[in-house]
DNA sequence: TATGAATGAGGGTTCATTCAT
DNA sequence: CATGAATGAACCCTCATTCAT
């Protein structure tokens, strides 16, 4: 995961006489911080656009005006900002899970409500998931993004246990498959994102509410 | 789309007096289209694992034993390969959608037989699948392939028009929306290519089937 | 034509709201085009030498001492630098065309001019002198370098118009074609370019006195 | 120069016990050379088109409705080509140019003689000239075309000694440089090998006495 | 912080040529 | 004679990254 600070992962150990970076005088340091989260947020525009890999930091630095050595004193690499693109989204969303599942009792209501998170990070992480649906094949294959699969399966118990326990009260179609099931109610929200656009005839919520009805209940005519 | 010829697009000089290369009685021309076919098939495997734009045209003459120049005997481009991957996918589901439709009379059924030539494609096609699943994105953007968005088009309407029927007919919940429910089941079904592996523990006719019951009629019991 | 900014055609995504990279006041803008300016003539000097197409990007780049890569920081394609030869060289020669027809009343002083200020190019602009007639046949057939043409067909009408007046006035044969005539004086200027070198028996404005003297007056003894 | 030989410069010295390629049974033997000048025939007009550098074996294959590698039965190297092309015409130039000299005893007419053969080869040997015009500066610089140069010395001989005798004659002005003039005049007949097309206003010969006028007696009208 | 110049590795592609069939 | 597959070297160009200024 990403460290806060301004470049990650470059930092050697400083040693004891070497002074700290100093905060500069003029300007207030949130100022620089804001900086980077606007390069951040351009970067991710970019990659949801155009792919990571076919996004170029050239492509970056362009989009903010500036040349593209000088991302390099915001960012360690090109990975560095997708991974701070990443990190985010599953930090704000695994909070968002754990706190529908804190809240419901019912293992009904907790899936209803699981989902409906998942629907709401449509709109605000649009590019995250993007990226995760497009690049995800290409990003696993590296080191530094371990940590992705590791919050996937952290998320794949929230969902699985919670379909299980829905079985347990027998709220719940006792034949199902509860991993394939999870997998399939997430890549049917997450893939939607290819085609929703904010504005649409539906909004976030409508499309929940719409596959909420159809997985809980099916497309038939009862 | 492609056409089949060795090289497509070269070579448009010869003359109107002069005789093309003439076939030679002996020799079988399956075999020089099997070696093709063979040179496709290493490809797609490699742009399922690695996608299109990580995996260079020397990986694949790797693969093949051969140096990458002289893929180009059998190719024009890089692009080409992958053409003739998703064309050959395409051509053959549109033909596998219709004849499905074609068949059957009642809507149900012909939306179960249309899932299940779906999930029966993830076995044969499953490099296909996920080179569209993961390069679409970056594919659509070229000229070349404009024909892959033609032929979701037409895929679209075949899937619309039948759950429309089903409602029409008392069938289907007449509160969906064709368009969107038709989105989610085509992406349910293709995005299980990131996870299903054959010979795991449901082949992919369980899967169809276990994707049939919950979307009919849904995940609660009732 | 191509542009005087560092690298032409590329980097046109700067949005509206964003603010293009500032002038540092302290440097010399001069500095930077002027390392431009010597890789021009670097390759200019291979291009003549070896010819456009023989040239390679690392040949140019090893007589400038670095990558070949490196290049491109500079230029947009091998092209654009053989497009800043000959642009420049036409620009040039146009003007002074021009300067000699709007300083000379008399059409034989203009053709005399004109005679001079072709052949005063013949050691200035040897370079692009030499590409244009070693590898005209091979730009020419390049979208890029229609503009060539068009300033060629500009300067025919530069001179056949001139000699047509001094036929008006009786100072030429009346039994010359024009344009015939002015291919060929064009020709034999431009052609010296194979064998001249500065420094030999004559310099180029011995040459233009030899040609003169031919060209008016024939090689016959009278 | 090139040997009469099917595969020139290749054949490395027969043993003894060794048989010489047999005449095969079927064809005249003038068959397989006709084809081979047939080859030659096509190579030189891509050759004259495009330039040689620009010209692929790929592209005289096609023209000639045969594989890339099937020309190598019947050339050594694309050099071996157009070193056909040009030796071609070198001895035939030669041998008309000495005819010339060898029937005239006046210099004035053995120049009027020596422009009309020049121009007489313009339209035969259209593709041979372009490519001396094209390429030459790029062919010059390999050890098999250096008998080039010679003929050029040669041919350049001819014209000096009888520019310099029609000036011991009095014939032709005191105060030209010989091999200046020479030069002005070949590159004159030569270069118009780029504009000239068969069946325009002017035919060859046309051009050549429209040039004998000027060369003669200047464009002033006396 | 930014610039501007450069690196170094690699990318897709071309092409003259070879050779077994 | 021709094919078809392959070689091997080179080509133009891209791009993430570095670093002195």
């Amino acid at each position: 995961m990403t460290t806060t600070s301004a470049k990650s992962g470059r930092s050697r150990t400083r040693g004891a006489g070497e002074d700290a970076p100093r905060r500069r005088g003029r300007g207030a340091p949130a100022l620089a911080s804001e900086r980077r989260a606007h390069l951040v947020r351009l970067a991710a525009e970019l990659f949801a656009e155009k792919g990571f890999q076919a996004t170029t930091v050239r492509n970056i630095a362009d989009e903010a005006g500036i040349l593209s050595g000088s991302l390099y004193h915001h960012f360690d690499s090109k990975e560095s900002i997708v991974d701070e693109i990443l990190s985010g989204f599953f930090t704000e969303i695994m909070a968002a899970y754990q706190a529908v599942i804190d809240e419901n009792e019912n293992p009904r209501d907790t899936i209803a409500g699981l989902v409906r998170v998942a629907f709401g990070t449509l709109e605000p992480h649009r590019a995250a998931i993007t990226v995760m649906q497009n690049d995800w094949n290409y990003l696993r294959g590296m080191d530094r993004f371990a940590y992705l699969t590791k919050s996937e399966d952290e998320v794949e118990k929230m969902w699985v246990t919670t379909l299980q326990a829905g079985q347990a009260e027998g709220l719940f179609r006792p034949d199902l498959d509860p991993k394939l099931t999870y997998r399939m109610i997430r890549d049917t929200v997450w893939v939607a994102v290819r085609w929703f656009r904010p504005g649409g005839r539906l909004n976030a919520q409508g499309l929940a509410e719409h596959y909420l009805k159809v997985m809980f209940d099916g497309i038939n005519l009862h």
